[in-house]
DNA sequence: AGCATAGGCAAGTGAACGCTTGCCTATCAA
DNA sequence: TTGATAGGCAAGCGTTCACTTGCCTATGCT
């Protein structure tokens, strides 16, 4: 429904959120390395599809771009999309806030 | 299991997300103002008790604070837990990122 | 008291989600 | 060419989620 949905609906798991954590660190991974750090660092027991999913869902939200190298697919981190929480609904701009009357 | 689950569990939701567009513009609202407002503005044809339960869940979240005076229970709007999102991704210290060498 | 208003609790349903399993393609080294 | 590595596709399963329906409590007006 909403063109945000996608965003939202992508940092809505932990797993996803973990893995933007671990782009954060170390941006340009692939996906056997991802699937490494989350098993050792973080204790995830989770299959590589899983996280091949996970992958597919935060670039849909264009949290993650991908680029091809040979048999190697890199996964960068693009924090830009989340600009939009802010903008949304911390915006300074109070200025046409309805009185409080009910 | 984390605790910004709550936070991020709230925010995956577009109705939810209306809601906290329309105490954003107005503060202090009522159960039953936000239903009328939601059917209204937004064309959502949705239950009393569905927009209660929403009401819930951004509570848990910490960002709806309600106040109950008499009948009448008030809803506000508490945009602070979503700075936890900018401090985590948006954070401007990127002095300990490891290099890219897959 | 009597009735309408404002809100709450709980069970049930259909759809979406996270994850697994199994198999397939593509790239590179021996 | 054979084998190993890196990744992809799709069906199936159990759980969670959003929403409805039905009934109940509390406050206020007349």
């Amino acid at each position: 429904m909403d063109v945000a949905d996608d965003l939202f609906k992508a940092l809505a798991d932990s797993t996803r959120r973990t893995i933007l954590d671990e782009l954060t660190q170390k941006s340009g991974q692939t996906l056997f390395e991802i699937c490494s750090r989350l098993s050792m660092k973080h204790r995830l027991g989770i299959s590589r599809q899983a996280i091949s999913q996970h992958l597919a869902v935060l670039e849909a939200a264009g949290l993650v771009e991908t680029r091809r190298e040979g048999r190697y697919k890199f996964h960068d981190l693009n924090t830009a999309p989340l600009r939009q929480i802010t903008d949304r609904w911390l915006a300074p701009d109070t200025s046409d806030q309805e009185e409080s009357t009910p």
